[in-house]
DNA sequence: ACAAAAGTGTTTCATATACACCCATGC
DNA sequence: GCATGGGTGTATATGAAACACTTTTGT
């Protein structure tokens, strides 16, 4: 589409990849979304979601799209880390990569386009040796996001309308990959006017029952 | 150099630019390096310094050239600030661009170069009209910026090798555009070890005369 | 009665901010 | 002796972290 006659014709171009650092949680842990490569370059190592821009299409739609191909979600919350660009970090030819992290509600996904795509998810505390540098985006991605969840409204996409604090507190804390207070974790709740007592009362956790919450906030994600 | 029979042919490719948001201090302000574009697209408009990367050369290795060619500077603070791939973003063909910001000190830039380029140095609290995405760019670039030179070494760059505590805090309340309270800043800087003070004294800026102090951490630089 | 999860406040600590006067020297 | 910039400490506020017991109810 590009017309050759432009300014910048003669200048040199470069394919443009995204790289997807996906997590969810299953179960207790943290998990994220490898594929293992059965082609070249690299093939047989695993590696982290990829694809490429597409010329009808800004960089960001790009990761969507490669998020929803995968997932089948179109609305997850997704974020930009940085561009990579050195001359041999895929050994195949030369690319320049922007690597976006998303964290992905677990029961959403479709797990049938995974598993056809060979992705596979992997427990962030057990990751396999990766190719290219996906050990550093990882890195950056894991940090960025522990950073946001105690202060953003990213985790209510992983939760149902309605939850119990509890609920709440044990999502963070598997995404934290660390026990919270439970005293504190409450105090910083009940500071948050976007949380919501409801009049419901959860009876399955616990013979108690549990108070049910609504977040009223908006949901982080595409903007 | 790329190879036609590489397994990622027919994959589009674009051209991928660096835009360089370079700061440094002037006088008492903090200025922000522009050009007046003379030719198209958007001839007339005022526009971040920018340069195309190349085949044999990085995308961060691309910024430190155009950072070298416009200031003559080989050795300054660079920070990639993240992708911007809009379709549209640039008007004249589709660029995908990498932002970078740095901060330099004045009187190592090489001013004939810069004005040879076109380039001119303007007060962050008086920026023109800029086309494309730039003004985002900037905003991101000024906030990232302040929040390290409380924190980073990045101001040392711009001070000679001995220095009083008062060029210090004047340089950072240039940076932060804002005054801070004297003793506050002393308190936060016999914190750091890597500031030491040395036997001499600077009479130049007083009567009674300033203690002056030396650096002895790594210079924040490329890496 | 007891098991199991829900709920609830206070103390401590570290960090950030506000604030004003004396010191040394050259003229 | 006075003008100029250099140098110094304490009190307050704010936010983060540590910490343990009572409540409710189904079995």
């Amino acid at each position: 589409m590009t017309i050759e006659t432009t300014p910048y014709s003669g200048i040199p171009r470069f394919h443009v990849g995204v790289d997807c650092i996906i997590f969810t949680v299953i179960g207790d842990r943290l998990n994220l979304l490898l594929v293992r490569r059965d082609f070249e370059p690299e093939k047989g190592k695993w590696s982290l979601i990829g694809g490429f821009v597409n010329e009808n299409e800004s960089v960001d739609q790009a990761a969507k799209r490669v998020l929803y191909e995968l997932t089948g979600i179109t609305n997850g919350f997704i974020r930009q880390l940085g561009a990579f660009g050195e001359i041999n970090r895929d050994p195949g030819a030369r690319v320049i990569s922007v690597a976006y992290f998303s964290l992905l509600n677990y029961a959403e996904i479709n797990q049938e386009e995974v598993k056809s795509l060979k992705g596979e998810w992997v427990d962030v505390d057990r990751l396999p040796a990766l190719g290219f540098d996906h050990p550093v985006m990882i890195q950056n991605a894991m940090e960025q996001m522990r950073k946001k969840i105690l202060s953003g409204h990213l985790v209510f996409n992983l939760l149902p309308e309605l939850f119990t604090l509890t609920q709440l507190q044990n999502l963070v804390e598997k995404v934290m990959g660390r026990p919270l207070d439970k005293r504190n974790f409450r105090k910083r709740i009940m500071e948050n006017t976007e949380i919501v007592a409801t009049e419901y009362i959860d009876k399955e956790s616990s013979r108690r029952g549990a108070r049910l919450y609504r977040f009223i906030g908006e949901r982080q994600s595409y903007k």
